[in-house]
DNA sequence: GTGCGCCAACTGGTCTGACCAGTGGACTAG
DNA sequence: CTAGTCCACTGGTCAGACCAGTTGGCGCAC
């Protein structure tokens, strides 16, 4: 038998996608760099030929994706905006809400995904950044005794500099969204935890722990002590049905 | 001293934005669920008293957010869309365009990514679960004599059921996404590779000393295979001042 | 000449009202 | 009971209007 040509079912484009598209092709182009300001709305009507609600949509859904953003009375007209995570984070925060997420695999992605990071720093770690992580731990110890707040930011920083250590900003960016959706569900929880010092002290003495073993060369139990640490530190707003799946996970 | 109460900058919320938020609220009470329809434009005026120019820019929004899917002449409405990642990756191609992640980055952590993966999934499966898996193995074999397409497909499967298996939906996602990416950056370039057959053969073999490792119960030699495996694949579209990163990853 | 305050020309946000092509359910003819 | 027709209603787009807010420059006072 002969082979029909094989056509693809067609859906009709509307104006304001193409419109969107047109920024973002030139955005990918580098014809527009973050930062550079787009026309005014009623120069983009007379520059795309179509009516100003029409432009107006494009912009919103430009905007929703963090790529502009519009200020009334700006005479410049809208900027054009740096990536920032927080689109991205939006969205796997919609993923978790749908309840396709559950805490227990969020928690268990952060293990994986840091013990796997922690791994490859260890390897690939200079002795500069050695210390760069000492000074994380003892950034970590001050802040203990301001808030749970300032605690909180310096084990970001901590996660950061391994990130970075692991040469891949993907990883970075992967942690970052999936801790601010861990703590954006249990946020309110942490809070009102009765004995947050003896809970920041221990965690603080597992980083030390992994630091440890990262200067020994020793990327596996690194890794193992990185997995260890998230458990001990969130297991308790698991379920208890789930906190065996994510025990698992400790061990290699 | 005392504090003087602490004051938030406070910007203008937009109209079409608080519309936004009402849905995705409805959204994440369960008020609306995938499948059910909004009320027409024309109706949605009325209950949120504005002018229908500002709920179509919500509904622009909410579609260009994946949320739902507004369909010319469907006297139902809009539809409320489930969850699709398609949005997600929409961001993490954003990402990769402004060129603040590289190709390198992107397989770099696929290999970690995936790599971690087996590794939980060794230590997980059931007996059913490795039959699928050798099950798997054959699908790619007949995929390679029909074409690329096929074969691609077959390994998206294979990675599939390994996230599956270490039964974290995200792991499943975040591969899929930067899958996804990858495969958009160079479909081109592999859909000219002169000897695709050859490499498909050796992708194959990878895959089945793979399977095997995690028969054995050796999650860390699946791993490192499984890491081999990417490496190969991908590498040759790599610049070569990048590959000596990602060899580093390979090993342990 | 210099500094300051005012004003007008813009901006984006929202509204009203209109037209069109297309959809799909109801209704009717067989 | 089926098949075909039709029309009410849908979303897509347009045109034009008003408003509050910003900003940069102009003119005034010193």
């Amino acid at each position: 038998m002969t082979k029909s040509p094989q056509f693809q079912p067609v859906q009709p484009v509307r104006a304001y996608q193409r419109i969107v598209e047109q920024i973002e092709e030139a955005l990918a182009r580098g014809d527009l760099t973050p930062g550079q300001r787009l026309p005014s709305e009623r120069e983009l009507v007379a520059q795309f030929a179509v009516s100003r609600s029409t432009v107006r949509e494009a912009l919103r859904v430009l905007e929703s994706n963090g790529v502009v953003r519009s200020r009334p009375g700006d005479p410049n007209g809208p900027e054009i905006l740096p990536f920032s995570s927080s689109a991205l984070r939006k969205q796997v925060a919609r993923l978790a809400r749908v309840d396709e997420l559950t805490l227990s695999e969020l928690i268990g992605f952060r293990m994986i995904m840091d013990g796997a990071a922690i791994q490859v720093a260890s390897r690939l770690r200079t002795p500069e950044q050695l210390d760069e992580l000492e000074a994380t731990l003892v950034a970590m110890r001050d802040a203990i005794d301001v808030d749970f707040a300032a605690f909180s930011e310096a084990d970001l920083a901590f996660h950061e500099l391994i990130a970075r250590i692991s040469r891949n900003s993907l990883i970075q960016t992967c942690n970052d969204v999936v801790r601010g959706v861990v703590l954006g569900l249990i946020s309110d929880k942490i809070a009102h935890a009765p004995n947050s010092r003896a809970l920041m002290l221990e965690s603080l003495h597992h980083h030390a722990e992994v630091v440890d073993a990262i200067r020994a060369g020793n990327g596996h139990a690194a890794a193992r002590l990185a997995r260890q640490n998230m458990f001990d530190y969130y297991a308790g707003y698991v379920p208890d049905s789930e906190q065996e799946t994510l025990r698992a996970l400790i061990e290699d």
